[in-house]
RNA sequence: GGCGCUGUACCCAAGUGGCUUAAGGGGAAGGUCUGCAAAACCUUUAUUCGUCGGUUCGAAUCCGACCGGCGCCUCCA
């Protein structure tokens, strides 16, 4: 399989530095406000990944972290006169909720930066030992021009950085590129002590730090969204290589933005939602469906009609799978069992992604599926239930495991608790009797209502099935 | 200024030299089924891939120029 390296900027054959295990690092969230859907896209096209290279039989380590201290925490804390221990619980606690609800699999640890703080002393001194780092006065800076390999990732060189540089005038910096690795405290904020004082750890020495505990020296996948090419992971390359002499990551993942009207979806820029303001509007399920219709790393804009549009999208692969479901509780036994290559949609499937994760593609494959078995089902009457199985199967290899793209536990949901399913097939007979007597009027009235109550029936010819929608 | 991404139907979007005289989703139009619906299925909806040149037996795909949109270089997925 090939996978996209932002450093070789090619796609290259993925082989894992000791398979079939695989290291895996995905950048996570700052905890000093909810993430937004931008935030998400990049969160969930990660779990794709991972998920896939579970699929293909790796044992992935996958771990994300947490940076509860930094500048946004502080500021926040002192907004809301609270401590940021508090602040930055309150939103690691509501980053769990939000990712659950996103459906993403749960990472194997998340390390938390407060956690991690001798660690990074750690790498700090070794890195002033050998001569990377630099004290003044309490603020230890990495120092950019020791490390004659800076800018080998975003494929920038120093002169022209210093010559755009924008601002950030550092009387301390040897150099403007210089950036912190040890923060000296101000009165009032979290510190720690340390070789040169009181302090905390600056933003991209935690990701060397836990990144090296937990999966090691070398690692193969370290994914984030495409602003932290530049400069954070350039910084990380600069720390880890410098101190331990490896190289840090073997492929670099990046993930395109999320825009609004073509503008980057950001926390400065204001113009973002956040994921659970969308999660209450759209099923988790259609969001990733949204996501995985687009490759994982160009732009993607976000609006309601495209979002509704992928709604739509999931409504049919869930009709499917409930109409699956519904066949495979009738367990009927018949002498009918279509001829269906199932093996030809997971051989597509895995071709597919193989090539560097190509979702849409993928998704493109699974509405295939949908079609032609939709097809077989119009067409035939009376089917064996093993056939269904089959079907779900595939569903629940690819499009559930992989993509999360359908749930199928609990497929005939509670999703409506103002009415229970008793009540329902009772007012279905009622309804069937109308029918059968040709009061159609009474009929329509019994579906209108239950239509009222986000209950949608459906004659079939087996009977009427319903089912419950999301009352959104 | 430097580095990078991007321009494909009404909308989203895949495809990066012949398998594609361009996937998939949404929308629209017509049809089948149905008491009517819903769901599902069938048909139609780009001889064309920002523009202009070039390379090639052959290009949306390679090269050049030009015109748009975006991002990073400052915290940001």
């Amino acid at each position: 399989m090939k996978i996209y390296n932002t450093f070789t900027k090619t796609k290259e054959e993925f082989q894992p530095l000791n398979p079939p295990n695989v290291t895996m690092y995905m950048c996570g969230p700052t905890v000093y406000n909810y993430f937004h859907i931008g935030n998400a896209r990049s969160f969930v096209m990660a779990d794709i990944v991972r998920r896939y290279l579970e699929y293909k039989g790796f044992h992935v380590k996958f771990i994300m972290n947490i940076t509860d201290v930094d500048d946004n925490i502080i500021n926040k804390a002192f907004e809301e006169k609270k401590s940021t221990i508090d602040v930055a619980d309150f939103y690691a606690e509501a980053f769990f909720e939000d990712v659950k609800k996103l459906r993403m699999k749960e990472a194997n640890f998340y390390p938390k930066a407060t956690l991690h703080i001798s660690e990074m002393i750690g790498v700090i001194k070794r890195l002033e030992e050998k001569g990377f780092a630099y004290n003044v006065n309490g603020n230890v800076f990495y120092d950019v021009s020791k490390f004659s390999d800076y800018g080998k990732l975003s494929g920038k060189n120093t002169n022209d950085l210093e010559s755009g540089a924008r601002v950030d005038v550092n009387e301390e910096k040897k150099n403007p590129l210089d950036f912190t690795l040890w923060k000296k405290a101000k009165d009032g904020e979290p510190s720690w002590d340390s070789p040169w004082g009181k302090g905390r750890p600056g933003w991209h020495i935690e990701c060397s730090a836990m990144s090296t505990k937990h999966l090691g020296k070398s690692i193969d996948i370290h994914a984030g969204g495409n602003d932290l090419i530049f400069p954070h992971h350039e910084n990380e390359i600069a720390q880890s290589e410098a101190c331990f002499e490896q190289k840090f990551v073997k492929y670099w993942m990046h993930f395109g933005f999320l825009n609004i009207q073509n503008e980057k979806m950001s926390k400065s820029l204001g113009n973002f939602f956040t994921a659970r303001e969308v999660l209450d509007k759209y099923p988790a399920e259609a969001i990733r469906l949204f996501f995985a219709q687009t490759n994982y790393g160009g732009p993607l804009n976000f609006s309601d009609e495209l979002l509704n549009s992928a709604q739509k999208g999931y409504e049919k692969i869930l009709n499917l799978a409930e109409k699956i479901e519904r066949e495979i509780k009738l367990n009927s036994r018949s002498a009918v069992i279509p001829e269906f290559d199932v093996k030809k949609y997971y051989s597509d499937f895995e071709k597919v992604m193989d090539d560097d994760f190509n979702s849409p593609q993928a998704v493109a494959v699974i509405f295939d599926f949908i079609r032609a078995t939709n097809k077989i089902i119009a067409e035939n009457d009376n089917i064996d239930s093993n056939f269904y199985h089959g079907l779900k199967q595939f569903l629940k290899k690819t499009a559930e495991n992989v993509l999360g793209i359908i749930h199928l536990d609990g497929l005939s949901n509670e999703l409506n608790p103002n009415i229970d399913n008793e009540q329902i097939e009772l007012l279905i007979k009622k309804r069937d009797m109308a029918k059968k007597e040709k009061d159609f009027i009474l009929a329509d009235q019994i579906r209108t209502e239950l239509i009222n109550l986000g209950i949608i029936l459906q004659d079939n010819k087996t009977g009427t099935t319903f089912k419950k929608i999301n009352v959104k």
